[in-house]
DNA sequence: TACGCCCCAGTTTTT
DNA sequence: CTGGGGCGTA
């Protein structure tokens, strides 16, 4: 392996750094995960580092996985039993070991969004919260704060002693908290905290990990939490072999509880760390980049840097204005098969938008036009209902102490177990204290119920002590298989006439084959291993790169991906920045962030579009163009125009066809809006129209002086042409955007 | 117990 | 406009 012509000067210098805390600040497209990989091929050939010595962590799967296959390709199998995954895997594998020591069973259940929201109203209900005074959402995310944080329930009841509102959410974090014990389950933020909690409690478990992972690497660092942040400290304070890589410019997670601070302060929590800048970009040409540049200079709170491109400067990118949200997608979707007839393959096209909600319109327009896609996001595979439900039984046999689940399907398929019967159940488990599965394996001893119900709870009953006892025969989709037939689930749904049904019945069998890869993939395989993996994954792990099919994916889900050909939609204020981001500084810099992602994931194309008119909640609203259309100069874009003055239309010729197509749309003026907005669009002099321009014309332009037309090229929405200048030689200028004029 | 109607809220979400 | 949840009625 010779790193130093595989890597540029920096990567080499931050994959060879080995010893001591390192920060690499990686920008955009700077290739930060060939530095990594690098970086750990180099400790195992060239150092003699044991693979098993090694942490690395990373935010998704699909990163870890990827890092994992591009290291086994170097180093060779050793790889695939490292250390490589998510802060979640990391921790539920640990917790897995050791969490007995804080009282939980270690076949524990992770507790996704849904489960927590009825974990949740279960606790309200119980601690008579008003749910109009509280909402089932706020408490969560009070409580994901706190977690987040490292702050306990009575941390956070004592820190707000005085204050009532907060009391009562107090409490209603502790009973949550007792209640997830009680079901033997974590939520996703209770990895982390447990983890950090198992450690401060029991400084052998500590110990034993600090002297295991000699060397740790946390990818994506401008993205961890307190707790996150805490954790690796824990780890690495005494050796202080930590290499941090991240961006904060490409910080987007506030929201989540993503603390930009720790990348920030990165060096007054190692003083002594290296730093390491990876300012060269081999993914954007020149004008994009540099649209991005112009946007995330304007934020304050952040590391000095500055990317530049190695690319060509490129095209300009493409501002459109469209009259309605309908209009954009149309344009968008033309764009998309008149850059596709040019040669590119439709998996080149990435549509980006601020919220999922967007996603429609461009759907409905490629759906029309036959054009295959894949969007990512909405409602996930393993959110679905009937996924949940066989999910549901899964984890009920594998974890008997977990209610949640078994709420849920308890009278699914119907087995007459209603609310009422469900609530004597519930209430008999409370005062016995026994788990509620118990009392319903001798619902008879108790004397709660009448025969009617008794006879339906012991039928499902029998059914779990069937599923349990199979558990130990069956392989994981056998035992699916099994379930579903069972239970009557299959059943139920193949004799609905419902196409809603009948693709519940593709889904269902698409979590069997999911099943069987798992099998076919673990080395033993388990029935609560295989669960911690459906809990742990999300859609984009699945996405496919190789598919020919334009994505469609909200800017964050972007992250981390590059793509030829982007179009950035939905460029309003109001929706990107959203109408919240304007009133904070912060946000308005974390949205600014957002919009730097966005642009960055472009190679070669971008477009920037937005519409005067769009339903929002099936309203019809008017946002102006966004603020950040206007931070990017204007040597460095093309504004199209969909309906326009005559004039206008012959500049652009291409463009021409989609204002025709919007007759009867109400025609605008943008620059008014501009104005309108705030801003002051360059006024520059008439430009040439299409028309006039021939081979041998005689220009005059405003700064070059006179010439004649040597080469004329239609490209995407413009004209190339060369002029040669008396006096300054051949120029190659775009003719929209160049102030020239035909001289007879 | 089960369905249907009404009302409400409604970013972004690697786990 | 959507989807979800609460609540009332058959």
């Amino acid at each position: 392996m010779e790193l130093e012509k595989l890597l540029n000067s920096e990567q080499y210098e931050a994959a060879t750094t080995i010893e001591g805390p390192l920060l690499i600040l990686a920008g955009a497209g700077s290739g930060k995960t060939r530095v990594l990989t690098y970086r750990i091929a180099h400790m195992i050939e060239e150092k003699g580092i044991s693979p098993y010595d090694l942490l690395a962590i990373t935010f998704t799967n699909k990163a870890a996985n990827e890092m994992k296959e591009r290291i086994v390709s170097l180093v060779g199998n050793v790889a695939h039993s490292m250390w490589i995954s998510t802060f979640h895997s990391s921790c539920a594998r640990i917790l897995r070991m050791d969490i007995d020591k804080l009282g939980y069973k270690s076949d524990f259940t992770i507790y996704d969004t849904y489960d927590q929201k009825s974990l949740m109203k279960q606790v309200m209900e119980q601690s008579n919260l008003d749910p109009k005074s509280f909402s089932e959402k706020e408490i969560r995310g009070v409580i994901s704060n706190a977690k987040n944080s490292l702050i306990t329930p009575f941390e956070y009841k004592k820190e707000h002693e005085h204050d009532y509102r907060k009391n009562r959410i107090a409490d209603a974090y502790i009973l949550y908290q007792k209640k997830l014990k009680e079901n033997n389950a974590l939520d996703f933020d209770d990895i982390i905290m447990k983890t950090v909690e198992l450690f401060e409690k029991h400084k052998d478990v500590l110990e034993k990990y600090r002297e295991k992972f000699k060397y740790v690497m946390v990818d994506e660092y401008q993205d961890t939490n307190h707790a996150q942040y805490k954790l690796v400290r824990l780890l690495t304070i005494e050796h202080k072999n930590i290499c941090v890589v991240g961006d904060d410019d490409q910080s987007i997670y506030k929201f989540r509880g993503a603390d930009i601070t720790n990348i920030l302060d990165f060096e007054k929590d190692f003083p002594d760390a290296r730093v390491i800048k990876l300012e060269k970009n081999y993914r954007s040409v020149g004008s994009i980049l540099n649209a991005a540049n112009s946007i995330i200079r304007m934020n304050d709170n952040r590391s000095d840097k500055n990317l530049i491109t190695t690319r060509d400067v490129g095209e300009k990118l493409k501002v459109y204005k469209a009259p309605t949200d309908v209009a954009e997608a149309m344009f968008v979707v033309s764009e998309i098969e008149k850059i596709y007839r040019d040669g590119r393959k439709y998996g080149e096209f990435a549509i980006l938008y601020r919220t999922n909600a967007q996603s429609r319109r461009f759907e409905e327009r490629l759906m029309k036009e036959g054009i295959p896609y894949r969007l990512i996001g909405g409602v996930k595979f393993y959110e679905r209902k009937e996924i949940k439900d066989i999910v549901a039984y899964l984890r009920i046999i594998s974890n008997p102490l977990e209610e949640v689940s078994l709420r849920r399907i308890i009278n699914v398929p119907k087995r007459s177990i209603g609310e009422a019967t469900l609530g004597k159940l519930s209430d008999r488990a409370i005062e016995a204290e026994e788990n509620m599965l118990d009392i319903i394996y001798d619902v008879e001893k108790h004397d709660i119920l009448t025969n009617r119900g008794i006879n339906a709870v012991n039928g499902f009953a029998d059914l779990i002590k069937d599923f349990t006892k199979k558990k130990e025969e069956l392989s994981v989709s056998e035992l699916v298989e099994y379930i579903l037939v069972e239970t009557g689930y299959l059943k139920e749904l193949e004799e609905s006439k419902s196409p809603e049904d009948l693709s519940r019945v593709e889904n269902l069998g698409e979590f069997v084959n999911l099943a069987i890869e798992y099998e076919k993939s673990a080395e033993e395989p388990n029935l609560f291993e295989f669960l911690e993996n459906i809990a742990l994954v999300s859609d984009i792990d699945s996405y496919d790169e190789d598919e020919d099919a334009v994505t469609l994916m909200t800017i964050h889900s972007a992250k981390g991906l590059e793509f030829p050909a982007v179009f950035i939609v939905g460029m309003e204020n109001g929706l990107f920045p959203s109408a919240g981001d304007l009133d904070s500084k912060s946000d308005l810099e974390e949205a600014r962030r957002l919009a730097y992602v966005g642009i960055t994931r472009a190679e070669d194309l971008l477009y920037m579009t937005y519409a005067e008119s769009r339903m929002v909640y099936g309203r019809t609203v008017n946002y102006p163009p966004s603020d950040f259309l206007m931070d990017i100069p204007n040597n460095l874009k093309v504004f199209l125009r969909g309906s326009k003055t005559k004039s206008r239309r012959k500049v652009n010729p291409h463009t021409l066809k989609y204002g025709e197509r919007q007759q009867g749309v109400k025609d605008f003026n943008l620059d008014e809006i501009l104005e309108r907005a705030g801003q002051i669009i360059d006024s520059k002099p008439k430009n040439l129209e299409n028309m006039e321009i021939e081979l041998g014309s005689k220009v005059k332009h405003s700064a070059f002086g006179e010439g004649t037309i040597v080469s004329k090229e239609d490209i995407t929405n413009d004209v190339k042409v060369t002029v040669a200048f008396d006096s300054k030689g051949l120029k190659t200028l775009m003719l929209s955007l160049a102030p020239l004029e035909v001289i007879d």
